[in-house]
DNA sequence: TCAAAAGTGTTCGCTATACACCCATGG
DNA sequence: CCATGGGTGTATAGCGAACACTTTTGA
């Protein structure tokens, strides 16, 4: 099918295949999200989430995690395919089908692109408009990260190695939109026996100091095998 | 980009997209699955799920429709894009990525297709060995199907317009591969108020005639609106 | 010593679950 | 009249939700 001047040719028309990223992550205080700037059109100038191309030679998900590599350095975040989006006129360069996927990252972690495109963190209150149909593919990207939070403990993919109850709670606030009693919240992920205990450490405000926490992946794995919800 | 003699070229390669249909019923007895034979290679003779091509004028879902349509002649069932299978060699005729859709039909409303493909039910639990990665998006969809019998009521989309409390158990319990408690099942179905009573009916089976129910879909959409859970 | 945030335990109500007997129907 | 399957109510246990005071720390 190949000719000589790099043109491919087929028998029937075929669209462009392109992987998009929704890279979460979180602060301490708000849900963030990485967007990149476009420099060439269309819609050249405005944000929009990390994408592109989808090689002959890889799997979807293979081509988002190059792309997650590409802005964040990051080879071994959390990421999955959410959803396709194929509307026909999505993209004004003719037709364009992106596999969507949605990526979870300690911002710590994240080192700043040495790619050309200019990278930034924006709170997801606070998300410009984005070219394409991006507001959309954000929209989906969201309400799959909130259905997921309810069955599987994602959050500590966003969350340091080591955090406090205090953090774990408000990165469920801020991905639920909600308020959670202290007393109730710390009970109920204390006894999934998923959380292990480290030892106090330093804070830098003038109250308590909160004790410290790492995620037990074994004890999940552990759990799940047997089949349990995450509830909130 | 067209060609005269029906060639499209582009400047880079591109990957056919198509679209296939995981179609479920349910017959009173077993959830089934509705598969073509393939009349050409590869897998000539196989069973496979039934998809085509997507053209370029239409939404993937459309292209889902269009498919579900010519197989079943059914316009207006459920069907959802469940996922996109995207593996780089899982046809042998080259790159091809396929947009997944799931379908739930009622069986009685199926008309036995005019297309040229045959067409036939086969039990979920005894499906043959399917063409291409087909049984991996067949584990996919069975998957996605009970998680989402979890939260939206996709059951009464398999069942006739009126039906029986013990058939929307045991197709709960078909799907779910669980028992559940008779009365527990009831009294809890019958608490949510989604369900309108009708009047009893005929039956065909020595034993007492079981009463009829009919989904009340405006109860529904009144209780999600207000954020609930259908449990199991 | 004051303000800010963390730690801790109990009560209450609801819902899931377990469970047994009687009734209607067709053969 | 018998076999089959449908209908019904209650008691218990576990879990989620509500709730107030004390402790530690930095300023």
């Amino acid at each position: 099918m190949k000719k000589e001047k790099g043109e491919y040719t087929y028998p029937f028309p075929r669209p462009s295949v392109t992987t998009d990223c929704v890279i979460f992550g979180y602060d301490g205080k708000d849900i963030k999200l990485l967007l990149v700037e476009r420099g060439i059109p269309p819609f050249k100038g405005m944000w929009a989430l990390p994408g592109g191309y989808l090689q002959m030679d890889e799997d979807a998900i293979d081509g988002a995690k190059r792309e997650l590599y590409e802005e964040t350095g990051l080879r071994d975040a959390y990421i999955e395919q959410f959803r396709t989006f194929a509307a026909v006129d999505r993209d004004p360069r003719g037709r364009v089908i992106t596999i969507a996927h949605l990526a979870l990252v300690k911002i710590s972690e994240v080192k700043a692109g040495d790619d050309a495109a200019k990278a930034q963190w924006f709170s997801l209150k606070d998300v410009p408009q984005l070219a394409f149909d991006h507001d959309m593919i954000l929209r989906e990207a969201t309400k799959a990260l909130r259905q997921k939070i309810h069955f599987e403990p994602v959050g500590f993919e966003l969350l340091p190695e080591v955090f406090t109850m205090p953090q774990l709670q408000h990165l469920y606030e801020s991905i639920l939109d909600v308020r959670f009693d202290r007393r109730n919240f710390a009970s109920k992920m204390l006894h999934l026996g998923i959380l292990d205990d480290t030892g106090s450490r330093k804070s830098g405000s003038p109250s308590r100091i909160p004790a410290t926490y790492r995620f037990n992946k074994d004890n999940y794995d552990a759990l799940k095998s047997k089949g349990f919800r995450l509830e909130f």
